[in-house]
DNA sequence: TTGTATGCGTTATCAG
DNA sequence: CTGATAACGCATACAA
């Protein structure tokens, strides 16, 4: 028996219509608990499942969430896919992952070909603001709920769950400058993804606010990868005067800047201070600790999920941009700045 | 417009038959250029996509590659699913990644639905060796291409990509016992999973072949998480006479031992050494850096990937078992042991 | 080269 | 309560 049996094969063997076997199936009708228990009894002996593309295709609607998100490598992202498949595998939701690589045009290739298969919702962490936006090419889907994580297009004016970014970014600036640094620099992220702005906005409220000017050389845009990191890190760490303390837009990128202050032979801290930003689990492993601003993308995942679901089952209310709090973290990286201690 | 558009509303609009339109679309006959033009025409103005779900009925297979893993939590299955999604995209093939939370009835309910979306084939990281045994309720699904990878089940057959998991545990024993640890411990992994089982042996044929004895108090088996390393290190630290060396069956373990190692207020490597396999990324920023057996998640991934892309376009030839290098990377977790520098 | 018609496995409507 | 039957959107065999 290679092929999986059909509704119609359940009939036959159980002596009733294919309609009964349908309503006994979803329960869309009462049916006399003598038949009930014999079409029961044949689905189970066949191992029967119901086709999910016929009924896909029937109701217009599929059990899938679709989920897509930039860069499954970076654990961050699987935190958050961990939430929402948590939520959702409960509730009969299955998630279909699609990962951008941080490329628009493979982020449209795989939504438009997503809405085709007709999933309940559609969950998206953006590669850019400009993501869905008309000048892609292309609209935000009608017609099938969809909530935006982490970041969001531009002029979104739907459902969307964040962090406290700017908030989050402005506490960890405050420590540095709290240390007494004053050479402040800061590896930015994409300037085209809304959360790397708003922790650069908090970066450069903190410092207006404790009157440091700002030198435009020390803020570095990256990408969001410890690589990119990486190398802006080597770039800032060969300028003159040299920062004393970086703020590194996410955790892969603090990573990226580690390595760069090892291979210039310099330390950290005592060199130069590092604050990442997630707080993922290897914070506490790396040497030193990295202090970081802490999110849970569990949270965030379970959140959007929860929504999407109320969405799904036709809750109208209107749209929730819920923000999820942050919190500084401290560790070893982050130490006052070397002419305060000029003994070294 | 709300609903998306059907190849019918594309035949009307395009003044052509239904039929024709599918030809275009799918190239499956000749269609006289400037009938061909005017559909692609229609079809670029009204953004028509295919329906997925009815093409899928049609054909009885879809482009999707059905993909379960235990644990996306695990860095090192990301990865994994990194190098299928790369290989798979370019073919114009998607992924539909389950997390099986290394829960047996999750991963049966999984595949059991994955089956009735008609998927091109499946990649399965099993729970656990008995999976999709008999026992289980449910046998091996017939008639779709099946890959099995990073462990298998017991009496599997077929195709399957793996690492030289014993060999990899032999090398980084060999180098243990070498360094002059004969106090060994393993931190095993989960004994029903055969990769875990494989190190084990490795580790098993490293004392033998050195004549060192092996303590059965020693070794513990753990889950493959963190905590769960964490907890029988725990364990391991508290036993007289301690172990001087550990080998974790894998990096999450590894880290787990390494906080309780702290936590315990001893120092590694000098109180005792440890090595991991895996060999992630964060390896290079732990403190003291883990030495770990080296496997590339990429690799296993796209090489599955690639074989499974094989078998859909129906190749038929005999069951690869394909195993992969594993290669010790050696860095600051290991040391010779305490009683061979007294001066401690 | 193009059009027509059938059926894929379900659900849902409508009689009975 | 139960049984026919018509879609759902598409691919394909067959006719024209």
């Amino acid at each position: 028996m290679t092929k999986p049996a059909t509704m119609k094969q359940i009939a036959e063997r159980a002596q009733v219509s294919i309609g009964t076997v349908s309503h006994v199936v979803n329960g869309t009708a009462p049916v006399r608990e003598k038949l009930r228990k014999r079409v029961l009894e044949v689905i189970a002996h066949l191992g029967y499942q119901p086709s999910q593309l016929a009924r896909g295709l029937r109701r217009d609607t599929t059990n899938m969430l679709g989920m897509v998100i930039p860069d499954i490598t970076n654990p961050f992202f699987p935190a958050v896919v961990r939430g929402v498949e948590d939520v959702a595998f409960n509730k009969s939701y299955r998630v279909v992952l699609c990962n951008t690589d941080n490329d628009p045009a493979k982020e449209k290739a795989y939504i438009d070909e997503l809405r085709s298969y007709r999933p309940a919702g559609l969950l998206i962490i953006p590669a850019s603001e400009r993501s869905m936006s008309s000048e892609l090419g292309y609209s935000i889907p009608q017609g099938i709920p969809l909530i935006f994580l982490d970041r969001r297009p531009l002029d979104w004016k739907g459902d969307a769950v964040m962090v406290a970014n700017e908030e989050g970014a402005f506490q960890a600036t405050q420590y540095l400058l709290k240390m007494g640094h004053t050479r402040m620099a800061m590896l930015s992220g994409p300037s085209h993804v809304t959360n790397a702005v708003e922790r650069m906005a908090g970066f450069r409220r903190a410092l207006a606010k404790n009157n440091v000017k700002i030198t435009p050389e020390y803020v570095q845009e990256t990408r969001f990868d410890r690589d990119s990191g990486y190398r802006s890190a080597l770039r800032l760490l060969n300028m003159l005067p040299r920062p004393t303390a970086i703020f590194a837009a996410n955790d892969m990128v603090a990573l990226g800047a580690l390595l760069a202050v090892r291979e210039m032979g310099l330390r950290c801290p005592k060199d130069v201070s590092i604050i990442g930003f997630d707080d993922q689990d290897l914070c506490i492993f790396t040497d030193p600790a990295l202090s970081s601003v802490h999110q849970s993308g569990y949270q965030m995942g379970a959140t959007a999920a929860r929504l999407l679901l109320e969405r799904i089952s036709g809750k109208k209310a209107r749209p929730q941009q819920i923000v999820l709090p942050t919190e500084l973290r401290i560790r070893n990286s982050v130490v006052a700045p070397h002419e305060m201690h000029p003994k070294d």
